[in-house]
DNA sequence: CGCGGAATTGATGTGCATCAACTCGGGTGG
DNA sequence: CCACCCGAGTTGATGCACATCAATTCCGCG
């Protein structure tokens, strides 16, 4: 499944880490030439194209251990624009030469294949909560996903900084930012999370959980035989990409 | 771009056509090893998942020329049902053995990488329909794609037959079945189309097409001429307004 | 400090879901 | 061949979740 020794050193090899990017700058913009994949280290970036109003449409948020750019292969150019939002240490893979090695070396092909397979996979995930979940379940969902990601890092999954304002969570959630403000809050009312700003504090993942899962309170005794399975809309890469 | 006649040969080894498959049969069900991709070369085909209420969530259609089963490279079982709507002929593609084909043509590898690509890319318009367009906008794109789906297999872009229920239709585009219905009745008095159960009529492309962009005719001001149609008493107030 | 964008909170509006009643057509069996 | 039934589709009435509008408040930053 994953890469054996030489391998990763023939990947390391086509690899450019680049100087750290600051809050604002971009990887690539719509329109740009499709030539490389980022791998998000540290820091965080945000997707996005423009809507007919002017106002951008958030596609996705990427956290470390990510991968940036994968949308756009096929037509060539990005159909979307990259943004920092904080800080960030990213390792860049022309396109080509990954393509190169990958028709050499199996393993590292057939890994391209789940990765691009994962995407899709979130995008699906994405799709059912966008579709007919309520504002609460969104947002409970957004909340465990970026837990999840934190805690893959191997960082706290309850306690964490949200790198994205309130209007980035609204336009990604497809909802207004006031409703997100008020879940906020009521959240907080019913003791489920602690939030100061952009800190937040996840206090009963449990709860959570149901919640996406769209178990509203009513019952104290909810009994548990759904299979649970995490909502993760971001897009983690394998170990074997790793730094 | 395309792969050459030789190469087409080979390709052509590994891709089993089955006999044709009816109404109600499966490709593959939700959990299943995952084995093979197909392709849809007659009729179609409706992917879903069970909901927590027992209904089924509808993932995606597919028509003639598109492919079933990219989603489920990574996990190695499907995560969706794929069930005929109408009679299919289809070709299975083994993943195994395509992968080892496509590791020695690059052309190969290289489309496939632009068939995961896109497919993300069609994810992706749609999280941009789900998130933030009204009733009538999701019925327009989602006629629209019918229509340019049916174009590109060189069949008429204005006049098919559908061959998902209203209530499939309402899963996928994330809406009740009653509006849908609603909305087909009331772009019907806008003569926008015509209906007659399945049976679907486009008359009017450009309107459509606005309408997805979210031109809501309310503009009497920017407003480029529009093919004028004959004799609509009352319904439509906003053209007796102009001339 | 003081400015301005971000966030919160409240008041009001609305698009769509939901509930309910009815129609239509297609299939089945007498 | 008709009577019946049943699910799919349509249509109308009502309710609600969330958007929108408006008014502060909060904080980061020059």
């Amino acid at each position: 499944m994953g890469l054996n020794s030489d391998d990763m050193e023939q990947l390391e090899d086509i690899v450019k880490c680049s100087r750290p990017l600051h809050r604002g700058d971009y990887l690539f913009r719509n329109g740009d030439k499709f030539r490389s994949l980022f791998i998000i280290k540290t820091g965080s970036v945000k997707t996005y194209t423009p809507r007919e109003d002017g106002t951008e449409r958030i596609i996705g948020f990427y956290l470390p251990g990510e991968i940036v750019g994968l949308d756009a292969i096929q037509q060539a150019e990005h159909i979307c624009s990259a943004k920092v939002l904080e800080t960030c240490a990213t390792c860049e893979i022309p396109f080509r030469r990954l393509e190169d090695l990958a028709s050499h070396l199996p393993s590292l092909q057939h890994q391209m294949y789940r990765l691009l397979s994962r995407e899709i996979g979130y995008d699906t995930e994405m799709l059912m909560l966008l579709g007919k979940k309520s504002a609460e379940e969104r947002l409970a969902a957004f909340l465990l996903s970026v837990s999840n990601s934190f805690k893959r890092r191997g960082l706290s999954a309850t306690e964490f900084y949200l790198s994205m304002s309130r209007h980035e969570i609204s336009s990604y959630l497809g909802l207004a930012v006031e409703t997100i403000s008020r879940i906020f809050t009521r959240f907080q009312e019913e003791n489920l999370i602690q939030v100061e700003r952009k800190y937040v504090h996840l206090l009963n993942l449990k709860r959570l959980e149901d919640i996406v899962l769209g178990i509203h309170i009513r019952s104290v005794h909810q009994n548990i035989e759904e299979p649970l399975h995490n909502e993760e809309p971001l897009h983690n890469i394998e170990n074997s990409l790793r730094d």
